[in-house]
DNA sequence: TTCCTTGCAAACGATTTGCATTGGA
DNA sequence: TCCAATGCAAATCGTTTGCAAGGAA
C-alpha cells in the first residue's frame, strides 16, 4: 500500500524525461532546483505544498523562486496544482505522469494523501459523474472525488 | 432543474426558525446584519464568497464584520464552509438546511453553482465513496464530489 | 450593567511581482 | 552573448484580529 505504480508512465525515468521535453518545448530550462522538486514530488506520498517542499529540500531555495519553480512546471504540464481544503495550493506530478487518482484529505490540517481505488470503482465513478455532467449546462471537463477525514495526527 | 427544493427543510421559514435556535443556543443574537446574510444565501443559486455578499448586500457591512458574522453563523451550525477552486471560501446554509448536493465549478473563476443528483445515482456514488473509504487508514468523514467545467462567463 | 456586536485599522499568511544580478546553452 | 533563472524585498489578496464605541437584554 505504500508502494506507487499506477501505471508505467510513472516510473522515475520517464518523469524526468517528460518534463525534460516539456520544458525544453516552452523555452524552459532544466535547472536544478527543477530536479529537486520533481525528485521531491516522485518520493512524496500525496501532493505537497510550497512550504513543505520549502522545508524538504536539500539545497535550500527561496520561496519564491520555488513558487517560479512549480509555475513553470506546471506551465510545462509537467505539474498539476489544486487548492487543498485549508486554502494552501498544493503540488503533484501531472495526472499522465502520475496516473489518476483521488486524494484523502484531512479536514483539519489539510494533510493530503494520494488514493488510488480499484479500477472497478474507477470505472463506476467515471460513469457516475458522466452521468451527472450530462444535466448540466456547462461544459464539463472534469470531475474531483475527495475523501475527507482526519489525519493520524488530527484523528 | 432551475428550482431549489431539495428536502422539506429546504423551505424559507425553517432556515429563519432554525438558525434563530441555533444562535440562541450558542449565546449569539439574531442581528439584522446575520438575517440579511441568511436571506442573501438562501436566495442564491450556490455558494457565495464574503466578496460576494458584500457586494450583494443592500445594507453596507464592512468585509471584517461580515467575516465575523459567517463565522459566527458557521459556529453555530447554520452554515458551511469550504474552499473553492481558487483558494476563495464559500459559505452556504449548511447541509441539513439546505440538502445534500453537490457543486459545479469553474476552474477558471472559481464560480460554483450547486448542483443536485437524481436520487439514484446519489445512491450509487454514496456506495462508491464508503467502498473507497474502507480501505483508508484515516476516519473517513465524508466525501465530495465536485465537477469542473467552464462556467458562462469562462466557456 | 453586562455581554455581544460593530467599525476601522492594523496584522497575517500565502502567493506574486519588480528589479538588479547571476548563470547556463 | 543572451535570455532565462535567481534572490531579495516589497506588494497583493483574502482573511483575521485588537481595540474602542455602540446596542440590546
Amino acid at each position: 500500500m505504500a508502494e506507487r505504480q499506477r501505471n508505467d508512465e510513472g516510473r522515475p525515468r520517464d518523469v524526468l524525461a517528460r518534463a525534460r521535453e516539456g520544458l525544453a518545448e516552452r523555452g524552459v530550462r532544466f535547472t536544478a532546483a527543477r530536479r529537486l522538486v520533481l525528485g521531491a514530488l516522485q518520493r512524496a506520498r500525496g501532493p505537497m505544498s510550497a512550504a513543505e517542499l520549502h522545508r524538504g529540500l536539500r539545497r535550500r531555495v527561496p520561496l519564491s523562486s520555488l513558487y517560479r519553480t512549480l509555475t513553470g512546471l506546471d506551465e510545462a504540464g509537467v505539474l498539476d496544482r489544486f487548492v487543498d481544503a485549508t486554502g494552501v495550493t498544493r503540488f503533484e506530478l501531472a495526472e499522465p505522469l502520475a496516473g489518476h487518482h483521488h486524494h484523502l484529505t484531512c479536514v483539519r490540517c489539510g494533510a493530503t494523501e494520494d488514493l488510488d481505488l480499484h479500477p472497478e470503482i474507477e470505472d463506476r465513478l467515471a460513469g457516475l459523474a458522466s452521468e451527472a455532467a450530462s444535466g448540466s449546462r456547462w461544459g464539463v471537463v472534469g470531475h474531483r472525488l475527495d475523501l475527507e477525514g482526519l489525519c493520524g495526527s488530527c484523528g
